[in-house]
DNA sequence: ATAGTGATTGTTGGA
DNA sequence: TCCAACAATCACTAT
């Protein structure tokens, strides 16, 4: 029943080259900028909550490369060892093996989502509600392996 | 001693 | 629409 359902994935091929303004242009020194965060953290107010970035797909297979990397290369101790090579090898890969890698990464967005809620929630609600340590409530995740991914779309598509 | 840096790409949110 | 900053990691280095 994909006949029907083809809703996104195929005929945003337009925007495409539009939605890719930079392919690879050094629009300067992504490093990070001045984080006054832990000096400062210390004295404001903390965010338990404060939902982090979901790691995109490329740090998922970013973390399992660096083990791989590490128990091959135990003597190199440089970070930028391991993103230069995960990163060669990320683009090395096919669609289909960063699959799995996107799948779990949209999974982390899911609960990022679900975090933020929360986390939007909280603030929205009130400052203080005596929630500091106050956290009894049964809110386990039932992290079944379900993930409802049956949406292969044409993936030859790609030029 | 603390925290910032370096390098990778992707994702997200703001302007 | 587009840009910019941040997500992890780990040893080193600067103040």
């Amino acid at each position: 029943m994909k006949t029907g359902g083809r809703s996104k994935g195929a005929a945003r091929k337009d925007t495409k080259e539009a939605l890719k303004p930079v392919d690879d242009r050094k629009i300067g020194k992504r490093k990070v900028a001045a984080k006054p965060s832990k000096a400062k953290a210390v004295k404001g107010k903390k965010d338990p909550n404060k939902p982090k970035r979901p790691p995109s797909a490329f740090f998922v297979f970013l973390e399992e490369f660096r083990k791989t990397f590490k128990k091959e290369n135990p003597n190199v101790k440089a970070v930028s060892a391991v993103g230069k090579a995960g990163g060669e090898k990320w683009k090395s890969m096919s669609a289909a093996e960063k699959a799995p890698y996107e799948a779990k990464a949209a999974k982390k967005k899911s609960e990022y989502e679900k975090l933020m809620n929360a986390y939007n929630k909280k603030q929205e609600s009130s400052a203080e509600q005596g929630e500091e340590g106050s956290e009894r409530s049964g809110s386990e995740v039932h992290d079944d392996e379900e993930e409802s991914e049956h949406d292969e779309d044409d993936e030859d598509d790609e030029e």
